[in-house]
RNA sequence: GGUCGGGUGGCCGAGUGGCUAGGCAGAGGUCUGCAAAACCUCGUACGACGGUUCGAAUCCGCCUCCGACCUCCA
């Protein structure tokens, strides 16, 4: 932990140093899904994004933990898209039903992406008592008041006693208040636009409810995230992270419960990820603009020439910073598929290959030395992965030039070497775990061994038949073998293989 | 209309007051029986217009285009 982390901060909207609430320790809460639906591709960004940032974290020394929520309530409406059935009781969904299976799917979908699990997943509805008892203590400290069974925040008087509604987003209040729309709910009941509901009471058609003081209801949308991180993690905590749409008005009013009830702040720093565009444009579903997970790595969708594995895709995401948008085209996945490919392939032959001298030449280890270095610098700088990831390529190329003996065995210590092996291991590994995708991978196995027997004899044959310069059926070998998905290439040491994808 | 963030070479994308990533594609070359891969070389970009500066794509102003948010939203 040598290295000063740097952190941009959505508040004060610059980088700045991070320093620990307690030393060592780190608290992050990172707002989840919605499970009330399919997980989203650009969700599968931002939890890819904080999972990097998890493990990062990890790797210099922290002992981190991650709490990331599953809202199961707030929602939950039942002219939604699941459309609960009008019909007999059995008919109908269950709203737990409904969250279990988008939860059981977005947890697949977190492990096809090779995402750590966090280290605790909340969920709403089993935290109704702690967000009940934060309603009481916004209420005593005269917060918030009471309309027909919901209860309000009152922006207002926050304001009037800390004035810092709006830090996070940059809105001020007065110009909300000229942009409400009139087909709001309960607009009515509110004193104030900008009033926002933390307690709601349940018409008889809402299927979530529960017993409260103000009567039967259900939390506000924006409760459950300040009541969940105050329990895990305390009333003042290291890093809180979402997606940037969340920053107005859930983050907002996160903090505005915080302060509300506790005088805490929350976190000290607040980081949002940057959308992900498909063709230049926000993923829709109503205009046919919108492409899922499922669709890119089955290739089954319009917008795609032909399948991605799920590495591939979080490759590209990663070329990315997590702050900006990223726009998945094609031909932006086609190349990111092959710049994958060149970074697995060189990672692979540094597994397998150890250094046979023990010389080295000052320059290069020099120049390596300052990449490896580089690298860690670039993830302390906000986490900088396609600047990280930029520095990792230079690497492969010293590595290619050194496979194809362009630089000598005698120019590269082996110290040096056992550093490069080190930080491709640690990057692609535990940082950006993009080592192998969770299926299809034929090596991966214990059918290795048979298959690298087979393919040793094989590939002896056709060396013999090249020597007798048997050209017809050496390339006889090579063919078939390529119709079969595995792929032969003749270096200087003679000939390497490798299955090919699709 | 308001808030915020952007417009970088053929494409994707970093970055930054002077040293100007990386990937993909393209051109030429090396290697190879051929192929593939790899390696070497090349392109010299920062929306428009003003301004600040010895010097800006990087700072300021204005214009323009794009996106997100302002309503559940990663």
């Amino acid at each position: 932990m040598t290295t000063a982390l740097h952190i941009y901060h959505s508040i004060t909207r610059q980088k700045e140093l991070f320093i620990p609430e307690t030393p060592g320790f780190i608290g992050m809460y990172v707002c989840g899904p919605t499970v009330y639906n399919d997980v989203h591709l650009g969700n599968c960004r931002t939890f890819v994004s904080f999972d990097i940032i998890y493990r990062y974290l990890q790797t210099i020394g922290y002992q981190v933990r991650y709490v990331r929520n599953i809202t199961d309530v707030g929602h939950l409406l039942d002219d939604g898209e699941d459309r609960m059935s009008k019909g007999a009781r059995l008919e109908k969904k269950e709203p737990m039903e409904v969250a279990q299976k988008y939860t059981v799917g977005f947890h697949n979908m977190m492990r096809i992406f090779q995402t750590l699990p966090p280290s605790i997943e909340p969920r709403a509805t089993g935290h109704i008592p702690e967000q009940i008892e934060m309603v009481e203590t916004i209420l005593k400290n005269g917060l918030a008041y009471i309309k027909n069974g919901s209860v309000y925040f009152d922006t207002q008087k926050y304001i009037d006693n800390k004035g810092d509604y709006g830090v996070l987003s940059g809105r001020k209040i007065d110009e909300l208040l000229s942009e409400t729309r009139d087909n709001l709910k309960n607009q009515s009941e509110k004193n104030h636009p900008a009033d926002f509901a933390i307690w709601m009471k349940a018409s008889d058609e809402h299927i979530m409810r529960w017993n409260s003081p103000w009567g039967i209801g259900f939390p506000g949308w924006h409760l459950e995230c300040s009541a969940m991180s105050l329990k895990y993690l305390g009333e003042v905590f290291d890093i809180h992270g979402g997606g940037n749409d969340l920053k107005f008005p859930h983050h907002e009013n996160e903090i505005a419960q915080n302060m509300g009830s506790c005088q805490c702040k929350g976190a000290k720093y607040w980081l949002h990820t940057n959308m992900l565009l498909l063709n230049g444009k926000k993923m829709s579903k109503s205009d046919g603009n919108t492409i899922s997970p499922e669709q890119l790595f089955i290739g089954n969708s319009e917008h795609i020439s032909k399948s991605y594995s799920p590495m591939v895709v979080k490759f590209f995401m990663l070329q990315c910073h997590y702050r900006s948008t990223l726009d998945l085209t094609d031909a932006a996945l086609l190349a990111a598929e092959k710049g994958y490919k060149r970074l697995m392939e060189a990672y692979k032959w540094i597994q397998s290959v150890n250094h046979p001298g023990t010389k080295g030449d000052a320059g290069q280890d020099a120049d390596i030395e300052a990449l490896i270095e580089a690298a860690h610098l670039d993830m302390a700088d906000d986490f900088n992965t396609p600047k990280a990831l930029s520095r990792l390529f230079e690497l492969v190329n010293k590595l290619n030039s050194l496979k194809d003996k362009h630089i000598g065995w005698d120019q590269i210590s082996p110290a040096t070497f056992e550093n490069i092996k080190q930080v491709f291991s640690l990057f692609i590994n535990d940082i950006f775990a993009v080592d192998s995708d969770v299926e299809g991978d034929l090596s991966g196995n214990q059918d290795k061994s048979l298959l690298d027997g087979l393919m040793n004899l094989i590939i002896q044959m056709r060396n013999d038949a090249r020597l007798r310069k048997d050209w017809a059926t050496a390339d006889l070998i090579r063919d078939a073998l390529k119709e079969n998905k595995v792929e032969l290439k003749d270096g200087k040491d003679g000939s390497s293989w490798q299955v090919t994808e699709s």
